[in-house]
DNA sequence: GCGCTGCATTGGTCTTACCAAATTTTCTGT
DNA sequence: ACAGAAAATTTGGTAAGACCAATGCAGCGC
């Protein structure tokens, strides 16, 4: 929040402009004046944002925003720039991170190392301890979920499923308001961790299967309760 | 290969130091002069670099290849850039895409809509055309199978899945330069069309998990045998 | 061998300038 | 009044130069 970042103010500031008439952006030279650095930075900025299919440059002719699918980066940025996501889009997410994290849970119980197993204990001893303390989970549950991926050995898996998380940065603190919801994610946590352990591939697919189920129910009732972004 | 593009050119010159000494890359001023053209515009590539994880900007101390790992999309600029690809990713890939496409295969066969077929039975006569014709397919392969990954109407989906196709534009071609390879796949792809016309979710799954077998042990053996690039 | 000093290097940023294509405005002829 | 041609303006693309402050390094002195 507090940390200033071009791009993704940038991208904010783009997207305020909605369809505005043939849905050219302001120029390089305005957007310049506007946040008040030279027009360099803007271009390197905008090269990323073009780069991410967010944004279209047309020669001697304007800034256009891409009709085409954005990258899937631009998901992560979206959230990060405190854009309101497309709640179609969340659910898609929220859809093919339970695809990805059930066949994650059954890759790592055949392939976690030991490294694996104890970056695991570390997440869950400081969630414990976090919860102990009163407090709520958030990092904590990014972590576990993430340390499962990498202990697919697949970086490429990895990579992607890292983009679901900076999607839902700013939403775990709202998901995990609810201290009750820390306690039975860590209690599931430690289930799906022994599950592992064992190296028992379906015991572990299930009981992530189950896991998600719930927060893919919490989002899918909020998103249509609450159409725009919850910021 | 004939587009001359400097965010690929720059990143193949970028790798093709290797590990020298400290890591350090040249500076932006010699990166300038070598490519002939103004700090600005590499300035501009570099930020995309960076942008991807693949390049660190040290300030006032230099460029550094990133050891953190990269995007998602930094695996189809690899490609594009005739970087011979890690062949522990590209096994990666393969693996991933298995579990993405056999997922797709079960989600289209329940959500696709009557565009998504009429694309895939133009896509499927592209192909008979081209094989009665003599020729291989390519392009035709990499339509059918991203347009199933579409008909799941999971739009962030079908951004995953582009970027496997885009890492191995380069490598269909050799692939599909075995005839018999061409008109086995075709015939493979009208089986899981049929399927998903009957909208029968299993059959459509199991076939597509053997078509996909057939690609991953070519892929795989070709991999081992061929530690390196294939150009 | 160690610590300090000073200088060249380097990324970060801004300014100015010019080009050529695209766009908009103005002018012109009917 | 309107359509079309011509001129002026805007816009992205590119380059060159300059300055800053932090970094890294070489050389000096101890």
């Amino acid at each position: 929040m507090s940390e200033k970042n071009l791009l993704t103010e940038l991208a904010a500031h783009l997207y305020s402009f909605g369809e505005t008439e043939n849905g050219r952006m302001p120029s390089e030279r305005e957007l310049a004046e506007h946040f008040a650095v030279s027009r360099g930075q803007i271009r390197e900025t905008l090269a990323i944002l073009e780069a991410m299919r967010i944004v279209e440059r047309r020669a001697k002719s304007g800034i256009f925003l891409t009709t085409r699918t954005a990258s899937v980066e631009a998901l992560a940025l979206f959230a990060k720039a405190g854009l309101p996501l497309d709640p179609i889009q969340i659910y898609e997410a929220v859809e093919l991170r339970k695809i990805h994290e059930i066949k994650a849970a059954e890759l790592a119980s055949a392939r976690a190392t030991d490294e694996n197993y104890d970056r695991l204990r570390a997440i869950l001893a400081a969630s414990e301890q976090r919860i102990a303390a009163g407090g709520t989970l958030a990092e904590e549950d990014r972590d576990f979920h993430l340390e499962i991926v990498r202990a697919t050995q697949n970086t490429v898996f990895y990579r992607i499923c890292s983009v679901y998380y900076a999607m839902g940065e700013r939403r775990l603190p709202i998901y995990f308001s609810d201290p009750d919801r820390s306690a039975r994610s860590h209690a599931e946590h430690v289930q799906i961790f022994d599950a592992l352990l064992k190296r028992d591939a379906n015991l572990a697919q299930a009981l992530m299967s189950a896991h998600l189920q719930g927060a893919e129910s919490y989002w899918k009732g909020l998103i249509t309760g609450k159409p725009s972004g919850t910021a």
